[in-house]
DNA sequence: TACATATTGTTAAGTAATGAACAAATTCAT
DNA sequence: ATGAATTTGTTCATTACTTAACAATATGTA
């Protein structure tokens, strides 16, 4: 992969610094470019360089933390729930802004159905109900029970201010999908 | 004055800020260019674009500050210590990571006897001998007093990691200057 | 000492960001 | 609804930054 120019890498990471700042502040229609490049120092023609508009940009950001997430996954999908866990919660940790932000009521109303459809995608292959704790229950339920926790779990975490270390939750959570996968 | 371009405002910030980082960390004979470079995620030539060397950066690094003290000296010329000190210790609090670095034992050696030169400078002209408390009194040693002791006090109020608030060390030190000029 | 390695300072060609301008579309208050 | 003001999205010439290369010093080690 040719790396990028660290000019491309500083204005875009200063973009979505500013336009994640600015919507914890603000309904995001209320955001104009000219507010998030005075808040990036980035020249407005500098955004349109690489988003087509605000919209696009909001996509993008979101679509860049879905796809890192799916490598976490890929990384961790060998280990046991507690240990593949704990990638996931530093993740979150080090990405509380966006996610607090997402999940925000006035945030991204998208982002919340784009994260379960992304966990129903990751968790589907991992219930078996032909046999074991699950045989025999419908993989549907099972499955919407699960990522209706998780999405709970990772919400109340974040907007809680992340009261216990992601080592804490990675366990707890860990334990609470042994359970039931 | 003409605006400077905010991609040299940026590289100059962020060279600035990595210089000091390193100084913190390290000697500054031991900080190589490249060194800076990485730390401010700059490019090395855009260093060279700025800069002679590493030790014209550092000349640079303080001659700003001194500068910048001389404004804020300007700017309070017409009030009382008390007051005109406010502004000052308010600038050496957001200032802290150069002031404790430079005047850190392996910082900068110049920079003690600039800031020095600089404060006789400024208070040269404050001190009156041919009336009031300091009639007859020497003008050299009452000044030489005077910036010891104020250097004196910096030193201490940062490398103790600003223990009062600058409002407290405004209103302490104009007593104390104004019992003494 | 001699050697390898790291650092320096400079160059050149290519790319990204800038600021300013502009018409078009939108928002807002009257 | 009307006009004023703001915001949008695009363009263009200019400037700054980037990467890679290079020879020349300097540094450290056997």
């Amino acid at each position: 992969m040719p790396k990028v120019d660290r000019r491309i890498a500083k204005s875009q990471e200063a973009i979505k610094k500013a336009v994640l700042e600015l919507m914890s502040e603000k309904n995001f229609d209320d955001i104009t470019i000219q507010d998030i490049s005075d808040r990036a120092n980035v020249s407005r023609g500098t955004i349109y360089l690489h988003y087509l508009d605000k919209y696009d940009l909001l996509d993008k950001l979101i679509a860049e933390h879905i796809n890192e997430m799916r490598v976490i996954c890929e990384s961790t999908s060998e280990l046991e729930f507690i240990d593949a866990n704990l990638p996931w919660f530093e993740y979150l940790e080090s990405n509380h802004l966006f996610f607090s932000t997402m999940l925000a009521s006035k945030g991204a109303p998208s982002f919340r159905s784009q994260f379960r459809e992304f966990l129903v995608d990751e968790f589907k292959d991992e219930i078996d109900i032909t046999k074991g704790k699950n045989n025999g229950l419908n993989k549907d339920i099972i499955l919407q029970f699960i990522v209706t926790s998780y999405v709970g779990i990772v919400e109340w975490w974040i907007t809680n201010g992340m009261p216990y270390p992601p080592q804490i939750m990675a366990e707890q959570v860990g334990i609470l999908l042994e359970r039931n996968l």
